[in-house]
DNA sequence: TTTTACTTGCAACACAGTTGCAAAATGCTA
DNA sequence: TAGCATTTTGCAACTGTGTTGCAAGTAAAA
């Protein structure tokens, strides 16, 4: 039992549902952010209706208990607002062969100094690129023209 | 007559068809990144159908002419690759209160150090906030807590 | 002018995400 | 503990961007 994840839900203000303690445990156990769709096969079997989990995710993105990212394949990846800052998150790298996307938790990333006039809410920094795994392993498909 | 349109053509080994040229001309227009809805609109009762734009445009990142970004309303943008470096354009920034997206063309935007053993194809900076015409006229629907 | 290959438009489709509504679960109150 | 108001859930139908297959149209080479 993770209890973690109902201590989430109780600093939220929501209540304690199996739907949403298997949600929260997915994310909690998850390495990088996750799709709607890689939520409900973590959770296997049991896993809510789809609706559901939107609708869970989006009350935990307005509690600012995760954030989510858009990535080019055209759906929402979630995960835990840790290792965020007041502004940005972490930049997120996306590997153009394997597709797999994984979150850079490590390193430096100055904000941009914007022009007179725009305030900043967010930054958010993407990165395309090759993962050290298919480099490795040279399974490339195709390197992409750089 | 917008001569430069049928010049990229030309270097694009492209055909010049009334449709390739209405779509670049309303790109060479833009100030920002267009979606395809506008660039319908853009170019009035004369628009080719839609698909015929999806697959211009297609071409057109693949010819490296155009680059696009997948923005957070669930669209595609594109623009033409002016003023892009190597590795990068320049930032977008989208006003929360507005919802108008532009290109920050005069920010300096480092490039992330990645972690040994990534090779970075291309980087991404994209950042939320208030412009500085919602900031004037003070018309912010709301002000999100940051 | 003829021919060939490329372009275009249409209709049908794919698919992530949303909405309305009725049924079920939660937890508060008596 | 039983009853009740409120929240949560699942289902089905829907929305809207973007894609695909195919037949008809067009550019430009021969």
């Amino acid at each position: 039992m993770n209890s973690k994840a109902a201590e989430m839900l109780q600093s939220a203000n929501l209540r304690q549902t199996g739907p949403r303690l298997a949600i929260l445990e997915a994310l909690l156990e998850a390495k990088a952010p996750l799709s709607r769709d890689q939520i409900t096969e973590q959770i296997g079997n049991s896993a809510p209706n789809k609706t559901t989990i939107y609708r869970m995710l989006t009350q935990l993105v307005e509690k600012n208990l995760v954030h989510q990212a858009y990535l080019e394949d055209r759906t929402w990846h979630f995960e835990l607002a840790h290792n965020c800052g007041r502004h940005q998150c972490h930049p997120h790298f996306t590997c153009t062969n394997c597709e797999q996307t994984r979150c850079l938790t490590g390193v430096s990333t100055p904000l941009v100094k914007l022009p007179k006039g725009f305030a900043m809410q967010r930054q958010q920094i993407h990165i395309d690129g090759i993962c050290p795994d298919c480099r490795a392993t040279n399974k490339t498909k195709e390197m992409k023209a750089f």
